[in-house]
DNA sequence: TCTGGGGTCCTAGGACCC
DNA sequence: TCTGGGGTCCTAGGACCC
C-alpha cells in the first residue's frame, strides 16, 4: 500500500510558523492611522467578510458573513475593498524582515510563512523563543503588524504552536510539552486533516490530536495514506515536511473561475462568461511564459453540482484564438440547455514553458507567428491601458454586465479603471479585437 | 459558514507493453 | 491462442490548503 518510504530527519528541527493577525485589515490599519482601534473589514467588492480586524471580531464579525449581516453587528465597521496589491507590498517587506533572521524562509501564502531556525541559537547568543520574539517586535516596529509564531520541531507543531494563542501570541512547543497542545486539540484542527478524514478516524474512537499521535503505527500504515502518515510523524516530533525555500517559478495549473449573479440559463452569455475567464486564464500563462497541453472547462450549476470537459490540446499554447475550438467543443458537452448556471470556470493544465513548444510537422509555423507577434502587441497595450482595453468579441456579452456593476457601486477605483480603459480605447480607436489568422 | 477563487498532492484503476 | 507475471504511463477524482 505504501509505496515510497518517508523520509525522517534524524536531527531534531526548530521550526518557526507564522501567521499575520487579520491580515488584510491590519494593512488597512497600518497605511491609515485613522482606522487604528475601529472595526475593519475588507471584502466590500465580494459582498462577505474577507478579513475582520480584531476590533471588528469582539463585535461578533466573522470571515465570510454577509456585509449586510455585518451592518447590523456592527453599524459602525469601516468596510473597504481589498487591495491585493498593497497587502503584497506588506507581504514581501515581512519576508524580507524574516530572510535577516534565517536564509530559509519559506512563503508558504501572503500572510504565512515557515522558518527553519535550527542551529541559530548560537549566532543570535540566546533560546528559539528569543529569536522568534525578535522577529515579532521588528516586524511590528518597522510595518506596523501584529503576528503570531510557533516555533516547534515540525511544521504541523509549529502550525499549531502559531494557533495556539492570538493575536500577538508566542507559543514554543519542546518535545516534552507536546502532549500538553495536543489534548484538547479536535483532530480535524490538525493542519492536512480535513473534515472526511476526522470523520473516518472518529470512527475508530479517535477525536483528538493526542489520540492520534499516539495510535499504533500499524493501524495508522494500514488505514492511511502517505499524507496522514506524514502527518502523524509530525504530531509526534519527528520533522518530514522540510521548508521549501525556493519560491514558487512554475505553475502546474492555471485557473480562472468567476461565479456571477444573478444565475443564468443563457447560452450567449454563459459561453461568454467562460470565454472571459479563458481570456483571463491566457494571460497569467503568458505572463510566466507557459503554455497548456490540456484545457479543461467546467460549468457550475445553481445547485453547486459541476459538470465538466478535460481536453488534449493538439499543441501547447496560451493563445484564445487557437483554444476557442476546444472551449465551445467543451462547453457544448457540458452545456444543458434550460439549466440556471451560477459559475463558470477553465483550468489550463499540463504547463509547458513557452520556450519548449515545439511545431510539429503539421503546424502552420508561419501562422503561429503571426498570432505569437499579435497577442504581443495585446498584451503590451493591456499593460499600458488596463486589462480588457482589447477583449475578444466572445467575450462581449460580459462587459455590459460589468459596466453595470460599476454602476451599482462597485468601488470607485475599479470603475475609474474600467472608464479610464474606455476612453484610451475610444480615443485611440481601438476597436475591440477581431482576430482572422 | 449553504458556498469566493486559486492552488497542490495522492491514489486507484485502466490501457498498454514485454 | 491462452495463461501468468510484472512494469510504466496516464487520468479521474478525492482531499485539503489559504
Amino acid at each position: 500500500m505504501n509505496t515510497q518510504p518517508l523520509t525522517i530527519r534524524s536531527w531534531p528541527q526548530a521550526i518557526l510558523h507564522l501567521d499575520a493577525d487579520a491580515f488584510f485589515a491590519s494593512c488597512e490599519q497600518a497605511i491609515h492611522p485613522e482606522l487604528r482601534g475601529r472595526p475593519v473589514i475588507t471584502g466590500k467588492e465580494r459582498g462577505i467578510v474577507a478579513a475582520a480586524s480584531y476590533e471588528a471580531k469582539a463585535r461578533g464579525v466573522q470571515r465570510g458573513v454577509r456585509l449586510s449581516d455585518v451592518k447590523k453587528l456592527c453599524p459602525d465597521a469601516v468596510i473597504l475593498p481589498s487591495d491585493y496589491e498593497t497587502y503584497s507590498l506588506f507581504s514581501v517587506r515581512m519576508f524580507e524582515i524574516l530572510r535577516r533572521f534565517s536564509p530559509d524562509v519559506e512563503e508558504y501564502s501572503i500572510d504565512e510563512a515557515f522558518v527553519d531556525l535550527t542551529g541559530l541559537r548560537r549566532s543570535f547568543h540566546g533560546p528559539y523563543e528569543m529569536i522568534a520574539e525578535k522577529m515579532q517586535k521588528t516586524i511590528e516596529t518597522e510595518l506596523g503588524l501584529s503576528v503570531s509564531v510557533g516555533v516547534s520541531l515540525s511544521k504541523v507543531l509549529a502550525k499549531i504552536g502559531s494557533k495556539h494563542r492570538k493575536p500577538h501570541g508566542l507559543t514554543f512547543i519542546p518535545g516534552r510539552e507536546i502532549h500538553r497542545y495536543l489534548q484538547d486539540l479536535p483532530v480535524g484542527k490538525v493542519w492536512g486533516i480535513g473534515p472526511n478524514t476526522a470523520a473516518f478516524l472518529n470512527k475508530f474512537g479517535i477525536t483528538t490530536a493526542l489520540e492520534f499521535a499516539r495510535t499504533d503505527e500499524k493501524f495508522i500504515e494500514q488505514r492511511l495514506s502517505k499524507p496522514y502518515q506524514e502527518i502523524w510523524h509530525e504530531l509526534n516530533g519527528r520533522s518530514v515536511y522540510p521548508v521549501v525555500t525556493e519560491s514558487k517559478s512554475s505553475y502546474q495549473s492555471i485557473s480562472k473561475a468567476k461565479t456571477f449573479t444573478p444565475p443564468s440559463t443563457d447560452e450567449a452569455f454563459v459561453f461568454a462568461q467562460l470565454s472571459k475567464n479563458l481570456e483571463n486564464a491566457c494571460i497569467k500563462a503568458r505572463r510566466h511564459k507557459l503554455a497548456a497541453t490540456r484545457l479543461m472547462v467546467f460549468l457550475r450549476k445553481q445547485d453547486f453540482t459541476d459538470s465538466g470537459v478535460e481536453l488534449k490540446l493538439s499543441r501547447p499554447t496560451a493563445y484564445p484564438v487557437e483554444l476557442f475550438g476546444p472551449l465551445r467543443e467543451g462547453f457544448h458537452n457540458a452545456y444543458e440547455p434550460r439549466t440556471l448556471y451560477r459559475q463558470t470556470g477553465v483550468v489550463l493544465a499540463g504547463l509547458v514553458s513557452e520556450a519548449e513548444t515545439q511545431y510539429s510537422l503539421f503546424d502552420d509555423t508561419a501562422k503561429i507567428e503571426r498570432m505569437a507577434r499579435i497577442y504581443d502587441a495585446v498584451d503590451q497595450i493591456s499593460r499600458q491601458f488596463g486589462k480588457h482595453t482589447i477583449q475578444h468579441a466572445a467575450s462581449l456579452p460580459t462587459k455590459l454586465q460589468a459596466q453595470h456593476e460599476g454602476a451599482r457601486g462597485d468601488t470607485p477605483k475599479r470603475t475609474a479603471e474600467l472608464f479610464r480603459g474606455e476612453n484610451k480605447r475610444q480615443k485611440l480607436g481601438l476597436p475591440l479585437l477581431h482576430i482572422k489568422v
